[in-house]
DNA sequence: TTATATACATACGGCCACGTATATATTCAA
DNA sequence: TTGAATATATACGTGGCCGTATGTATATAA
């Protein structure tokens, strides 16, 4: 065929990046060809090397295309959008409402489980790796920042160190996350989180206060 | 070349599953080739053919090499070997000495590395993925009993049931384990690990008691 | 002692997927 | 209106790796 017009050419990007997608995680990324995704997207092989050179521009594309949990949560913490959470009960609620996002978009499990577990992270492939590492010791620091603000306003039980709370928090989150993975989706990460959010927060502050479930989410 | 006596013929296969688990690490299962493996361990493809088939017998092979800190933990709680962890802090002791073993074993290392981020679970891939599965499910019901026994016998914090604290150590494991592999070793794991389930220890049986470190290794 | 199974090495054939080159038909800018 | 850039499809050549077949020397059993 022949030139399409700049709209009609990023929908097949589009269409493409949908067929790497389903075809990785069917396949996996090494044994997956790049004309299966290009036939998978209704075109060929020409199409994919137009638009992303070889089968790692493709993948480093597609690994783009995926929000992470930890940036978003760095958003968050950051305060960006005037959404700076002040009470601990409030941020943690905001953690699950991340998670119930996550569980919800199929495209975004899908990428997930690509990256997670459909791909080898070695040589050419480090970037998208080193991403989600950059992105969980961005979020650890902004949880650290967070916990000792928190511990200033003696919202912190003296049994927990702020960094310790961080690491503790963060190997919790990404344990349930990497299980609920692995079984599949057999239960709901959303409720899961929530609960063992809950319970750590009663640990972290002391069992006095317990309104982890009263709180809204916020808007943002 | 000929026969070799029976020992020499293990030695080689020996050679080639530690060969198979370097270059596994370095290239991934998928881009690594047969004669890659074999030349690493000082033969041809004929060996690798001869033992193990093909490459994904090779690589399931590899698979059973690998002692799953899962299995271990089930031997423990069912008590194996007559050494049934009694107390609460005498288990997670266990746990922090099993994950010590874990982290001074390079072998076992480079073989989880491999499992975890050096291959694809797809298809015939995935009875390797499976086992971990099952060892996880087998690992966590253990911990319900072992939880459930505690409760009874009026350990737990009542803030706490069985099955919260079983899912919930087993995230907390398993995320602390994701991380020390993803940093590639940049912490000690079992220091991580021990300091998190003192942590942890504190809020499930309440703050009154604080026995964990003075507990001796056990020799099992 | 000899036949046979064993433990490899070597050789052969073939496919698949990839990169590149080229063809082609539009679109868009001038 | 026309040339050039664009967005693909098609064609071509090539290399890597795999499975299998076959060669072969030796251990081991009878």
């Amino acid at each position: 065929m022949a030139r399409r017009t700049k709209q009609e050419a990023d929908e097949t990007r589009e269409a493409l990046l949908d067929a790497a997608e389903e075809v990785f995680l069917e396949r996996g990324v090494s044994r997956a060809s790049l004309d299966q995704v290009a036939r998978a997207a209704g075109c060929t092989r020409g199409a994919v090397h137009w638009h992303f050179g070889d089968k790692l521009g493709l993948f480093l594309a597609l690994d783009e295309r995926l929000l992470l949990y930890q940036d978003e949560a760095c958003q968050m913490l950051d305060g960006d959008g005037g959404c700076e959470p002040t009470s601990m009960p409030q941020m943690f609620q905001w953690i699950g409402d991340a998670m119930e996002r996550l569980e919800r978009d199929p495209h975004r499990r899908r990428l997930l489980t690509v990256m997670l577990q459909r791909c080898e992270y070695v040589q050419e492939m480090a970037p998208a790796l080193d991403r989600r590492r950059n992105a969980d010791m961005a979020m650890r620091e902004r949880l650290l920042g967070f916990f000792q603000r928190a511990e200033a306003r003696g919202e912190i039980s003296p049994a927990w160190q702020p960094d310790q709370a961080a690491r503790f928090l963060h190997a919790l989150i990404s344990g349930l996350l990497t299980e609920w993975l692995n079984s599949g989706g057999q239960f709901s990460l959303s409720a899961q989180v929530r609960e063992s959010l809950g319970l750590f927060l009663n640990c972290l502050c002391g069992v006095a206060q317990r309104e982890t479930a009263k709180v809204a989410s916020p808007t943002c």
